[in-house]
RNA sequence: GCGCCUGUAGCUCAGUGGAUUAGAGCAACGGACUUCGGAUCCGUGGGUCGGGGGUUCGAAUCCCUCCAGGCGCGCCA
């Protein structure tokens, strides 16, 4: 990447500076290479004069003009090297470079933007994960794309990348008895039976026909189980299976395919838990008081120590959570990437703890916490209570607004933003729905192709690339040719909503191109086929943002 | 009470240390091609970057403090 080049150029630069005026251990500071405000400015502009002047003792465009002055002896391909202000270095591209860009994406085609730096890296990805007591929620389908768009941005960078989902079937799970006691509830009732619905029990009506479809297939067969947390369980796994499929099938429709979909019940199964809980023991880090067994957590900046086993003898969600940790790191995973709700935001420095006195190495974890998501409709927020059975769920939200639409509305947006979700924007198929905007763009491309065809235009054998010295023309390619670095900055963020804003600022650029240089005139066939290679640039980096994005680029629309 | 996130234009949000003008979309108003898709483009109006203090040559951006909103604080997950 050009950007390398040049960091490296400044820091030669800034070290046979230093050496020229004798000074020993001079420390190279971060290089910052920036896109100045405006192109009279220049391409690329960086502040290391001003930053390194103190060290270098010269003033700040002293300093500056002796770097610029190395730079213009370097090969870079620049035209014009500027200190301006109070020791700014502005670098002017030469037009070279951005014709080059162009014939760098035609021949790269969909690899234009990977890169390798992450090569050698293995990351899990662990997201969604939701309770299965009833479809995935609009709450929970906010990680789906965001989750996914990271994995995908992950190994765009060469990381070797796994998605997981962790399915909460655990024997002891609260939540799970609590839904496997409703779901017990309406079977009974179904069968016309007087009993009392839980009440924290879950009232959706997806619960009423599933105890309904219980009642058809088996008749009076568990009717006379008792109403405890054995039968509450037995309740659930009747139905787990049912609802696990269906979020596979939802999130795919979604656009997202794991790679392992992980139980909390082969935890148990295969005595994990139990192991991790007697290494603790013995490891001193478990302890036992009233009757419960406790992690020492407190000592790795919790809050407080917590329960691992409940006096009952039932281990809590932190033992399997432990134990899921142990799992991981044991499959070879150099890095473990979390993404949680904000109901579990305050989860994360617990997780941390148990992950500490576990001697895990919490430099290879990271965890990722997305704000709320609320729904607008009419102006108004859409209220929502899964207790209560008022539940928007993913299958609703892409048979309302489709795939690519909700995915890209999701992922507009910073995770630690809370998001507004305009249903009404949303479903709306017109300028002012920005996924339009961009997809657009894409079908315009592919549309001027085939008009070319249509009207049987022939192009020249090669396009000269250096006739695009048009203002629009450059800076549509000086946007393209931002496009590896951003998706890098993006990836290291971990920030999907800096290729949504690429992406809109890309096709803006498009547009006004697209507007003002007429690209098939048959009275300049060199140009148009410059044009026609631009245009065909371009269409390749949407398609391969749009990618990663997990949004469909569209021919025609 | 404590913790996390947020507060930028009428609305929804980018920008998270650098340049006399803090950006985008939407909304409002006014314009544009008898040529490649008008789901487009151009222009106008609109901002004490929540308040105050501090660090710095320089702060929307870093630090402190206050205010407002959201979420969380279980032998639930």
């Amino acid at each position: 990447m050009i950007r390398d080049r040049i960091e490296e150029a400044l820091g030669e630069a800034l070290r046979e500076v230093a050496e020229a005026e004798g000074i020993a251990d001079f420390e190279l500071p971060e290089i910052e290479l920036t896109a100045p405000p405006s192109p009279e400015m220049g391409d690329f502009s960086t502040n290391i004069a001003l930053v390194a002047a103190k060290q270098a003792n010269m003033p700040p465009r002293q300093l500056a003009e002796a770097i610029a002055e190395q730079l213009r002896k370097s090969k870079l391909p620049l035209e014009k090297v500027e200190v301006a202000g109070p020791g700014f270095i502005n670098m002017f591209m030469a037009s070279s470079w951005f014709t080059d860009t162009v014939a760098e994406i035609l021949e790269s085609g969909q690899r234009y933007g990977r890169s390798s730096v992450g090569a050698g890296t293995k990351v899990q990805v662990e997201f969604v994960s939701a309770n299965p007591v009833g479809p995935i929620h609009i709450g929970n389908a906010r990680a789906a794309p965001f989750g996914d768009c990271v994995a995908a941005m992950l190994e765009a960078t060469g990381h070797e990348v796994e998605r997981e989902y962790y399915v909460n079937d655990g024997p002891y799970n609260t939540q799970a008895l609590n839904f496997g006691r409703s779901i017990q509830a309406r079977y009974l009732q179904a069968l016309g039976r007087e009993v009392e619905f839980p009440e924290d029990g879950y009232h959706g009506d997806y619960v009423t026909e599933m105890g309904q479809g219980l009642a058809n297939e088996h008749g009076e067969k568990y009717a006379d189980l008792p109403l405890d947390d054995e039968a509450a369980y037995k309740f659930f796994s009747f139905l787990v299976g049912e609802i696990v499929q269906q979020a596979q099938q939802d999130l795919q429709d979604f656009g997202i395919e794991f790679d392992v979909w992980f139980t909390e019940k082969s935890l148990y199964d295969n005595g994990d838990i139990e192991r991790e809980i007697a290494g603790l023991t013995g490891k001193g880090m478990a302890y036992e008081n009233e009757g419960a067994t406790w992690l020492r957590t407190e000592d790795f900046g919790d809050e407080s120590d917590r329960v691992l086993v409940r006096s009952d003898g039932r281990p809590t969600y932190i033992a399997a959570d432990a134990a899921y940790a142990a799992n991981k790191f044991a499959r070879g995973f150099d890095r473990l990437i979390y993404i949680f709700g904000p109901d579990h935001a305050g989860y994360v420095p617990r997780l941390q703890a148990v992950l500490a006195a576990c001697g895990f190495d919490l430099e290879r974890v990271e965890i990722i916490v997305y704000q709320n998501v609320r729904l607008i409709r009419g102006g108004e927020t859409v209220k929502l209570a899964k207790r209560k059975g008022q539940i928007y769920s993913v299958r609703d939200l892409i048979d309302e607004v489709g795939s690519d639409v909700a995915r890209f509305f999701f992922l507009m947006r910073s995770n630690d933003s809370h998001l507004d979700f305009d249903l009404d924007l949303a479903v709306k198929q017109s300028d002012e729905n920005p996924v339009y905007y961009v997809q657009y763009a894409h079908a315009r491309i592919c549309s001027i192709a085939k008009q070319a065809e249509a009207r049987d235009f022939e192009f020249a054998p090669e396009p000269q690339l250096s006739l695009l010295a048009d203002p629009f023309e450059t800076a549509l390619m000086r946007k393209l040719a931002d496009y590896p670095h951003e998706l890098q900055r993006a990836a290291e963020a971990r920030a999907p909503h800096r290729l949504t804003t690429y992406l809109r600022e890309l096709t803006q650029l498009f547009h006004q191109f697209y507007t003002n240089c007429q690209v098939l005139n048959a009275d300049d066939i060199a140009m148009s086929t410059a044009r026609m290679a631009l245009a065909e640039a371009t269409r390749q980096v949407l398609a391969n943002c749009l990618g990663i994005l997990g949004i469909t680029a569209p021919e025609s629309m």
